[in-house]
DNA sequence: CTGAAAGCGCTTACAG
DNA sequence: CTGAAAGCGCTTACAG
């Protein structure tokens, strides 16, 4: 009952062979005007689609783009990193707007890379996006050259390797939110976030804060930077640290908008007045930054470029053109944690 | 340089026939252990994949199911509602624990359906989620049983059609609601979400919402029912309109977070405190809700569950299982918005 | 346990 | 402008 009509079928019908139907459907110059329209209404009448497998596999390439996203391997399945989210969405856009299809798969970083899509030749490419442990990470990214995959990534800059990125100036976004809070009169600034080459983006923003501050004629001090992953729990569990070391501080930059918040959390907990006594500021603008109490000062990363850009590169990439990595500007999104 | 390798270069190098080089990589028993792990050694040496294209056309099965996210017409490409993306989260987690890879795609209501991903044979099966207009989709529906598409939707029942749906009970979420908001001394309720057969999943919580206000003794006003789609903006503008109105209120019943939130926004705007003067609640429990101020008081909808559901009926309908319709339950969440 | 062969449903040079 | 034919890279009955 649910065979499905082939193109042999439709030649059948209309009495022609299979090759024309072939070109009649995908608008073949060569095909006479009337055979043409007298096959597609067959075509539509018959309800056929192409065969997508029969001619990704004769024509060597899908029309398909694979996402690969990578989370903590910490985060519960709960909730999906919120600016991650924000991507997939651009992403999905871009692509249904070039004609393309979007695989979606999300990867632990502990199992195995099942990234082979492209090598199995369901997809012509690969956009990367986040990674658990940058360290680790590196060394699949030195696969995929190796393998010779066509993929881009969202994040900071892979020094070394001939990868093309899409990220953000994290050094200046961190800088300007930093120097945003000084001029208001902060004194004391706490970091929370990881601050290491196992999350290069971090640190390239606890590097902007850190010459914000000395460019404030502020002293930095290792003592202030706690670690923690991008996550609101792991937020709260810095804060808490922080709270609990009895340093003296009035303002805290969240490495992430959901450390800051899991950071809020922790502070109110303790009825320390947000902005009055402390002032905190997060990172990447997620949706619910403006939402928080009371809202939160970030910066904001443009998720809706970023999918642009990440398709189109990795389209020129598929068709072997020139491509090169893009770093995009932070604005500083100023709301009322921060005091001003 | 980049040509791959193929089932018959292996076969080449471990001196047997490609049928055997086949069967090796699918671990068939028929093959002598150690021929199998002579050619999987080659394989992995190549690193060869099998071509998916070329074994789904011959299995005439791709182990790949489609998401259809319909949005609404109107919202823009900003956003994509916080619900359906929590959603994604889990039907993404839900297909990888079954082997199976998931298309994503975006639909606008307006222009066709590229719904094809069935047809086409890229998809097995397809999962629904959303819509624009209930009505409009109804006739979508149709077509797809017509064509005799393997599909499952999230959604209330459609009452008549024999298609799987994974739902919650928004009656009774609804009636939950609006009942523990009157228990707490509230008399005037307003509704905010259109409450029409174009929107099945609203008109159930107003009806549910309803049935509470007179098992209640209070009387049911249509006046007091403001039409909204599910969007922060459409729900400030509906609670303008309520505001506007003069109508006296004490609750506004969001028939979403989203829409909840644009009408806390709107009374703040007019010095109106949540929920001293009005009690406010929403519907979903996106992770937004437990951020606003004051935080949302709502009904979770379980999306992990909805989305493990979904999956596994589709996956029934394709392997020819008998499946039913879902209806879960949600559970209401008291936070400070409802003023208890 | 293994191999030769057919065939999944297309696209596209080639010949006319 | 059209048709006959090859071939994309697999899987799997069939024969041994």
């Amino acid at each position: 009952m649910k065979s499905k009509a082939t193109s042999f079928d439709i030649a059948y019908r209309a009495g022609v062979s299979q090759s024309t139907v072939s070109r009649a459907l995908r608008n073949s110059p060569l095909v006479n005007e009337e055979t043409r329209l007298k096959v597609q209404a067959i075509a539509r009448e018959l309800n056929y689609k192409v065969d997508k497998n029969a001619s990704n596999l004769r024509t060597q390439q899908s029309a398909t783009i694979a996402l690969l996203l990578f989370e903590d391997p910490t985060s519960d399945d709960s909730m999906i990193n919120p600016f991650f989210l924000s991507m997939l969405g651009s992403i999905t856009r871009a692509c249904s707007d070039k004609g393309y299809d979007l695989l979606v798969s999300f990867q632990q970083m502990n199992n195995d890379w099942h990234a082979d899509f492209e090598d199995t030749n369901k997809a012509d490419g690969i956009i990367l996006l986040g990674y658990g442990d940058f360290v680790d990470y590196e060394q699949k990214l030195q696969q995929l050259i190796e393998q010779n995959t066509r993929f881009v990534r969202w994040g900071a800059e892979a020094k070394g390797l001939p990868i093309v990125s899409v990220g953000c100036d994290n050094f200046h976004g961190g800088y300007q939110l930093t120097e945003h809070v000084l001029k208001n009169g902060r004194k004391q600034f706490a970091f929370l976030g990881g601050a290491s080459s196992h999350s290069p983006e971090f640190l390239d923003r606890y590097l902007g804060h850190c010459k914000a501050l000395t460019d404030n004629n502020l002293k930095v001090d290792q003592a202030y930077q706690f670690d923690a992953i991008s996550t609101e729990e792991s937020g709260y569990d810095a804060a808490r640290k922080l709270l609990d070391s009895d340093l003296p501080f009035d303002a805290i930059f969240g490495a992430s908008d959901l450390i800051a918040i899991g950071a809020m959390r922790a502070l109110q907990e303790q009825k320390v007045n947000i902005p009055d006594d402390v002032a905190v500021v997060g990172f990447d603008d997620i949706p619910i930054a403006s939402f928080t109490f009371p809202p939160l000062t970030t910066a904001r990363q443009n998720t809706k470029l970023a999918g642009e850009l990440l398709v189109e590169k990795l389209l020129k990439l598929i068709n072997e053109e020139a491509v090169d990595t893009t770093l995009m500007p932070t604005s500083l999104i100023v709301r009322k944690s921060c005091g001003s």
